[in-house]
DNA sequence: CGCCATCTTGAGGTCTATCAATTTCAGTGG
DNA sequence: CCACTGAAATTGATAGACCTCAAGATGGCG
């Protein structure tokens, strides 16, 4: 038995599993496979049905358009699911790949069915996951279409330290700049500048993809990020 | 028994359903009430756990920004459930707003939990529901970060038509321009703007919130819209 | 030491927001 | 039937944010 779960600690955020429960779901996690950094896990145009659990490293979903660009759709972090975005759909629509060494553990999505049959409350589970993740897309969106570019760093900045739970105000982040400037909807030229921005303005400090927020309650401000919207996303049992 | 009910026609859009299953959605539809237009039907900070199913009528969930703007999150049809984006907050976090006289039923969120645990295939469906809607929010985020005006106002009558399942060219749009242009993040003058261009291409004609797509093919190109993001999400029973 | 990817900085151009003035149109009442 | 009214849509002009192209700096790594 694994002495500890990715995705049963991050199931656990959501609700209190039991032992049949936990098993069912280290079961996702039998066949670990490592890639290293680039390595694409699934391709665009793929045939669908295939998903991951994601026990270590960081990894996205993205999407190429016809033009070159590219959107940042996900940043995983360990302890997710990925690819349930194009279960439904005969072919993936998205990639995915990894920015960091990874250990991921491929399953049929159609496994999934089994799970919920053996388990209601892991159904719930992953449907309150499902509308977790919805509410996190919300919040980008609202970000993406209504922000400037220094509010949404702030607020991608102010995300990843939530989902990280990072306590302290200094954080990894493994992410090319232009990696980031893909999932906000800038050029990564830009990024460069409203990161040097937000430096000068000493909210936050970042050097070597180390993260330090210098001025936490002024970047919440700037980016009018509301704390509330993942932290009361909690336990209920 | 109720003639029809929109909320089973949704879900038997995703998979067949038998009896008892279609028991427990038509239970989610016992108490309607009727809303004029541009009624509240539930106010961002409210106390979460109430949700509505809708049965007739079109309803948006937005966002009000500090500075007075406004994003629009989500635009509802007959059949879909509304509020399930605020469900694992305390409070909501959203408006939900009548667009037209409306019909809808509220109901418990707790409730779902009774249904998930009285029928698995269900709270797959809703599971399954919930990565569509994750789709279409996807899809919505690449619009939104990398298209201009004129592909976001293509996709978005794209998108609607698929939605609406309108087979003919022609279809209601019972939207002003201001809800558009708050839910692709362009202003309301932009907006009116880029449907005189749209026009001017002989793409579409948009009179009295009816719209005509006078060139299917060339308005899916001008959208970079995929048309099989949606029509693949089909049943796999 | 040199190489390559990444990041930074500069300059010019495009898209979209904003402000403000009109026009259109449905609804209302005389 | 027509004038009045207010919301919605259109149009013009200006300003600002961001993109793109291009050149140069930085830094890890063989």
């Amino acid at each position: 038995m694994p002495k500890e779960s990715c995705i049963v600690d991050h199931f656990q955020q959501v609700e209190r599993l039991n032992e049949q429960e936990i098993e069912l779901l280290i079961a996702l996690e039998k066949d670990l496979q490592d890639f290293p950094a680039d390595a694409i896990l699934s391709n665009d145009g793929q045939e669908s049905g295939q998903l991951f659990t994601l026990q270590s490293g960081w990894a996205y979903a993205g999407r190429h358009l016809s033009d070159g660009r590219r959107q940042v759709l996900d940043i995983f972090l360990p302890g997710q699911i990925m690819g349930l975005r194009d279960i439904g759909f005969l072919r993936t629509r998205t990639d995915l790949i990894a920015l960091t060494e990874v250990r991921a553990c491929p399953f049929p999505a159609a496994y999934l069915d089994d799970v919920f049959e053996r388990s209601s409350r892991i159904a719930r589970i992953f449907f309150k996951m499902a509308v977790r993740d919805h509410a996190l897309l919300t919040e980008r969106i609202v970000n993406i279409a209504r922000q400037c570019a220094a509010q949404r760093v702030a607020h991608f900045l102010l995300e990843m330290k939530v989902r990280l739970r990072a306590p302290e105000a200094e954080f990894d982040l493994p992410l090319k700049q232009s990696i980031m400037a893909d999932a906000l909807g800038i050029s990564a030229v830009h990024m460069s500048r409203t990161l040097t921005q937000l430096r000068e303005e000493h909210l936050v400090q970042i050097d070597n993809h180390r993260v330090t927020i210098l001025n936490l309650p002024d970047l919440i401000g700037r980016a009018e990020f509301d704390p509330a919207y993942l932290e009361s996303f909690q336990k209920n049992d």
